[in-house]
DNA sequence: AGCACGCCGACT
DNA sequence: GTCGGCGTGCTC
């Protein structure tokens, strides 16, 4: 997608200078943008800077703002000496919410250019950057009003005219403590809900709202002797006789003068903390509060690793990206490397390179393959030095790991998604690891790519990127110099350099793989859902001692509810889809507005009592496993399984201390996983994917059976991989097997081609949704009317350059409804040079009213990743 | 997003 | 003649 930096950049010129350009005593304005996401509030506000807040203050701040009658949290986006209002019209920032600015003047650039490319507002996408213990809070507190109609006296003592005396005591109460919150108030008052109405509505008291204080650091409290050793032995010294405890803790602190946290202290010595207090109140030690970080691995030791020896292969490359990072140049490099050929000993010796350099390094992972044993190669390697973005962080952790980022003590984040953001200035390489995953797609808004924010982060930085995987996708592998054809010459100079280890490390072979025809087996009478080939290799692992892998792909809706006399299937009332069946609360469950219901007895439309649960789950597979396998070990990891804080680090805990034979599992078994004792991996039904309405279906399903297969036969034993499926003929079933990329590539490229999808062009998938249909179709029409007039006004200043653009639809979406609103989606495919993310900015804004007076929704997708 | 200001119907 | 509906516009 074209980015017009003029434009982007425009709104906050003079932001990006380095703020040494600047002195600081002449900032006196900022502009801020706040926390109102509309269109009309989308554009940065001017603030006075108080000189008291001027060295807080920079571009990345955090500030409470009065914005009309309120308080709202905002970001500065720049700092000026001048403002094209009038002083007297301009209000000064209230306060700074941080200590360190929690972003810096190249994240506030590239919120910039977030919400132009995925159209959302300014807010949003600087929202999305900040670690969600840091998002906008607000309280609303009660005072007394500055004019408190209803009149004063001199004395300072208040009459309320026509008040009750319950009034007046309400009114004493708040005027003694400042302010209250309105929980404090119930508290004291508990009737006092009408008195409160009234008098606000009198304008005797008013409502003020705060953004919420900064999210407190963690404090602890410390001990440390406030006069010299020798004083501390005299008054031992002097002590009565009877005081030992003290005694004995002064001469502890003569003995030793460093600090010593409270809680430690009374632990090692076995005393109270009275005992310490004692001889605080005397002034001979000092207690206290100190700011730590809140350590999610404290109790953890990381074995110190040592770089590795490396494969011919794995130098190689190496050696390209070293020679990048030397250059210190913007280079993005694909990684191609089969499964267990050694990946991420060469990310470690790449950061390592990074970090030499002094520059910093950001490595983005899956969420679900973000586990432990991961998470210990790059503390082991790096230490201290590492910050962990894990979602099952809590808020105070996350907040702390964030902190250590801004205050330079750490120079490497591994995290999802969202640590692409971690605030660092001088950023050397961004390590993107299983670059294919559709989980680097944010669904919310700002529906932002995180590879797509890499690479332009990288841009900023002259950073390297390292896109690494075993199965690239289609859109990375096009964009490297083996695909020319398909971008034009702009591209050629920012093609990607593609790297490729096709050898696992000491060269062991990839495992063996056995398509399974489910067909031929129920002919041969074989109704169970595993395969002979997959019962018999099962039996094989149970007698040998060696652990089975056992992948059920399953997404979560599969399984309904049908009725077998009239083939009527239970679906939620509001939206157009299919209710769940969830086992364990024996209720029927709508995936898309949350409907709950009990099951049904009999069938509602007609009075059947013949219903029967479609689609098999984890939970089938475990109770048919015991069957036919007594004895046999279980390991279930699924949604239901999982959920618990540490359940997963828990399953896998256990399946690595051969405390199970079967480790079963949705996707989350298929990524990263490294056992040594796992020499067979079964897919129960490699089509379930493979039929979903989504062009990428079959690339889908050649990465899922690829990495799953991947798994088995890392270490000494040779693996085996089993794949049962009904169409063993498809192609992308027949390479995954033969671990053939490359034929994958060659076919799925040329029916993308034909069929126009991407990676021959980009695509925008526009959804719009509203109670009425007929409404809706008349928005949707004029929607793409608008979109390919623009289109015509555009194609003219584009004369003679290579460029395409199409709107398909409106069209009722694949679910047609949800939660009473019905939906239609364009799509929208275009390539070459063309801004679209304007040209639908302007359409959109065309729709302003129709949003606003009829209550049209609009969404934009662009780079969709899911076609719904 | 809130909130105030402002112009047309059903009511004491 | 007024209370109140929500259309329109503003917030540094």
């Amino acid at each position: 997608m074209r980015h017009n930096g003029g434009s982007a950049a425009g709104l906050y010129e003079g932001s990006l200078l380095p703020e040494e350009t600047k002195a600081k005593e002449l900032i006196r304005y900022a502009q801020v943008i706040v926390d109102v996401p509309a269109k009309q509030t989308n554009r940065p506000f001017d603030y006075i800077v108080p000189s008291e807040l001027r060295e807080w203050v920079s571009v990345g701040s955090r500030v409470g703002v009065p914005f009309g009658p309120r308080t709202l949290q905002g970001f500065v986006v720049g700092l000026s000496e001048q403002s094209a209002m009038s002083a007297s019209r301009l209000k000064p920032i209230e306060q700074v919410l941080d200590l360190m600015p929690p972003l810096n003047p190249e994240l506030v650039q590239l919120a910039r250019w977030m919400s132009h490319t995925y159209i959302c507002h300014d807010i949003t996408a600087l929202q999305a950057m900040i670690p969600g213990a840091l998002k906008a809070k607000y309280e609303k507190w009660i005072t007394v009003a500055d004019t408190a109609a209803g009149g004063g006296s001199p004395g300072g003592q208040t009459y309320l005219l026509d008040a009750s005396p319950e009034e007046e005591e309400i009114v004493a109460f708040v005027r003694q403590k400042g302010n209250v919150t309105t929980e404090t108030m119930l508290s004291r008052f508990p009737n006092a809900g009408p008195h409160l109405k009234r008098l606000l509505e009198r304008g005797t008291l008013a409502e003020v709202q705060t953004v919420k204080d900064r999210l407190n650091a963690k404090k602890v409290l410390y001990v440390e002797p406030a006069v010299s050793r020798e004083e501390l032995l005299a008054h031992s010294e002097k002590l009565p006789s009877g005081s030992k405890r003290q005694k004995e803790l002064l001469r502890f602190f003569a003995d030793s003068s460093e600090p010593l946290a409270l809680a430690e202290l009374t632990e090692k010595l076995g005393m109270s903390p009275g005992t310490v207090k004692g001889l605080a109140d005397k002034g001979w030690l000092t207690v206290e509060a100190r700011e730590v970080f809140r350590d999610p691995y404290a109790d953890r030791q990381f074995a110190r690793t040592e770089p590795l020896p490396l494969t011919e292969q794995q130098a190689v490359v190496l050696k390209e990206i070293a020679d990048t990072l030397d250059r210190r140049a913007h280079r993005v490099f694909l990684l191609h490397g089969v499964t267990g050929s050694g990946k991420t000993e060469v990310y470690l010796q790449a950061i390592q390179r990074c970090l030499d350099q002094g520059r910093e390094a950001i490595v983005l992972v899956p969420e679900i393959s973000l586990t432990p044993q991961m998470v210990e190669r790059f503390k082991g390697r790096f230490g201290e030095a590492v910050a962990v973005m894990h979602s099952r962080l809590s808020n105070g952790e996350r907040y702390d790991e964030w902190r250590k980022i801004g205050l330079k003590k750490v120079k490497v984040v591994i995290g999802a998604r969202s640590a692409i953001f971690a605030p660092f200035s001088s950023l050397g390489l961004v390590i993107i690891d299983e670059e294919h995953e559709s989980s680097y797609k944010q669904e919310e808004s700002p529906k932002y790519h995180a590879r797509d924010v890499a690479v332009e982060r990288a841009k900023q930085h002259g950073a390297a990127v390292v896109l690494g995987s075993a199965t690239p996708s289609l859109e990375s592998f096009a964009k490297t110099a083996k695909q020319p054809a398909i971008e034009s010459e702009e591209a050629a100079d920012s093609a990607y350099k593609l790297l490729t280890m096709s050898e696992r490390v000491e060269g062991r072979p990839l495992p063996a793989v056995h398509v399974v025809d489910l067909r031929e087996e129920l002919k041969a009478g074989n109704r169970s859902m595993f395969s002979r080939g997959l019962h018999e290799a099962i039996e094989q692992r149970l007698e040998r001692g060696e652990q089975t892998v056992l992948l059920l792909n399953r997404r979560g809706y599969s399984t309904f509810v049908m009725c077998r006399s009239c083939g009527y299937v239970v679906q939620c009332p509001h939206c157009d889809i299919s209710l769940t069946y969830h086992q364990v609360s024996r209720t029927m469950r709508c995936h898309y507005c949350g409907l709950s219901e009990p099951e049904p007895k009999k069938c509602p439309s007609c009075e059947s009592e013949h219903i029967r649960y479609f689609g098999t789950g984890t939970q089938r597979v475990e109770e048919e496993l015991g069957r036919l396998f007594p004895g046999i070990r279980v390991i279930r990891m699924d949604v239901d399984t999982t959920s618990e804080k540490g359940a997963h680090e828990k399953l896998l805990g256990r399946f690595r201390n051969r405390q199970a034979d079967v480790l079963l599992g949705t996707q989350m078994v298929a990524k990263g996983l490294d056992f040594p004792l796992v020499t067979l991996v079964g897919v129960i039904a490699a089509d379930t994917v493979l039929h979903l309405p989504d062009f990428r279906a079959a690339e889908k399903t050649f990465q899922l059976l690829t990495q799953v297969a991947g798994r088995a036969g890392r270490h000494q034993l040779p693996g085996e991989v089993f794949i049962q499926t009904y169409t063993p003929e498809h192609y992308s079933i027949v390479t995954a097997s033969g671990h053939d990329y490359e034929s994958f590539l060659d076919s799925e490229l040329e029916l993308r081609r034909l069929r126009g999808y991407p990676p021959y062009c980009e695509l925008v998938l526009v959804t719009l949704s509203h109670e009425q249909v007929p409404l809706l179709v008349r928005a949707g029409e004029s929607f793409a009317a608008r979109l390919k007039q623009l289109w015509e006004r555009e194609r003219l200043s584009l004369s003679g350059e290579d460029a395409y653009f199409e709107v398909y639809g409106p069209v009722a979406s694949p679910i047609p409804r949800i939660k009473d609103r019905y939906r239609f989606q364009c799509m929208i495919k275009y390539r070459g040079n063309v801004d679209v993310s304007a040209m639908l900015a302007e359409t959109s804004a065309a729709f302003d009213e129709t949003v606003r007076n009829d209550k049209l929704l609009i969404s934009i997708d662009v780079n969709p990743q899911v076609l719904m």
